[in-house]
DNA sequence: GTGGTCTAGACCACA
DNA sequence: GTGGTCTAGACCACA
């Protein structure tokens, strides 16, 4: 699935929200698939089940996956969560555009770093 | 100078890091100049010296400006202190290009959130 | 009859007192009618029979249907039932008026809602 | 300020909340003003600090109030926290008004209620 | 079993 | 001191 790194400073739950982001943009988990469920995947991560609940609750405010109790948690319909992310990285990114360009880097400093690391 | 804004959830000390690279950055700040003290500058925006003074060592880490034992802190050259904001700038963006990248907005989406953002 | 949402948080056994409720309002289910088994409705919905077995009694409770041992559930005569649906609704209901009151709603946001919400 | 229910069902963090909801659309707390820190709140009320900070971030998720680390946690101003509060009371009534007018209540069934509890 | 809430208490960054 | 994250583990409703 995705690694876990304890010492980054980054909240653990945020790793876990990105992970499943990660795997859902890049289509290995897809709609109505069922998530593991919050005791196992703390057990597999070797992590308190309340993080990866505050993980899971994250999730379901951005509208990636859905719970229902007692039975599980799911990803969403492949087009809710699809745009969900989209929208997400969409407002993230801009925002990094909006930081750059004020601390001076060029409409054509911002398309080379582009040209560099989005490269088909 | 600039303003603080409390509401945000930025640190403190960052966003006044961060003022003090955008007046570099607009050469409202230039090389020799001296910085206000600590203590002037923490009574001025009502914060604690010791968020000023954190602020002042990371401007100092990133080669923005020096300090002068029993003199005060100075901008740096205007070469210097240029570059180090540029390198700092590129290194953040592009690692916001990868993560976008990552999440599958295509290189038209970034580009067309450059055009809106970025415009002239 | 009536679907339920998995994904609506609403637990189950709600949604189905919920479905019958207002299959009963509707007219769809009179009085004397006999309700589905708890067995064929939990298989038919692909759902655990105590979960049926829940809804039902809560109906019973609620004086919308009754059941005889050996035979089955039936709804209650149309008088009976009509009356224990009209008494919750306007029970719920005014508890929300009287926390929309405490929140600043004025009686004309009430009404302007009703308006646009329960339009024949 | 409120008092706490501990065994109505209704989650502790949601009361708190809903108690601080309350008491911004009555005024008595108004845009600016701190909000009791966590731990002096948790203690008062005898309640875990984590439940405490859980309402909290509610409540920022809501636009209600805003934190600042280190310093403590404030109410929006007036104006942002007032239309947060009607925006959500206007959902939720809306929502009320559809599940009562589906089981039957007529339009003049609700006016009555609204008549009754919302009075000047 | 599964998600969700809660207590008790440690530890961190920030001010 | 203040908000925020986390561990450890209990307990509840729902299925």
């Amino acid at each position: 699935m995705f690694q876990l790194d304890l010492k980054s400073g980054v909240p653990i739950s945020d790793q876990i929200v990105n992970g499943f982001i990660k795997l859902t943009a890049l289509g290995i988990l897809s709609g109505g698939e069922k998530m593991p469920s919050v005791r196992s995947l703390a057990s597999q991560f070797s992590v308190n089940p309340n993080t990866v609940q505050k993980a899971y609750t994250l999730l379901e405010q951005n509208g990636i996956i859905y719970s229902v109790k007692g039975k599980g948690s799911f990803v969403s319909d492949d087009e809710h969560s699809h745009k969900a992310i989209i929208d997400g990285a969409t407002k993230e990114f801009c925002r990094a555009v909006r930081t750059a360009h004020q601390l001076g880097l060029t409409k054509d400093d911002l398309i080379k770093c582009i040209e560099r690391e989005a490269d088909v």
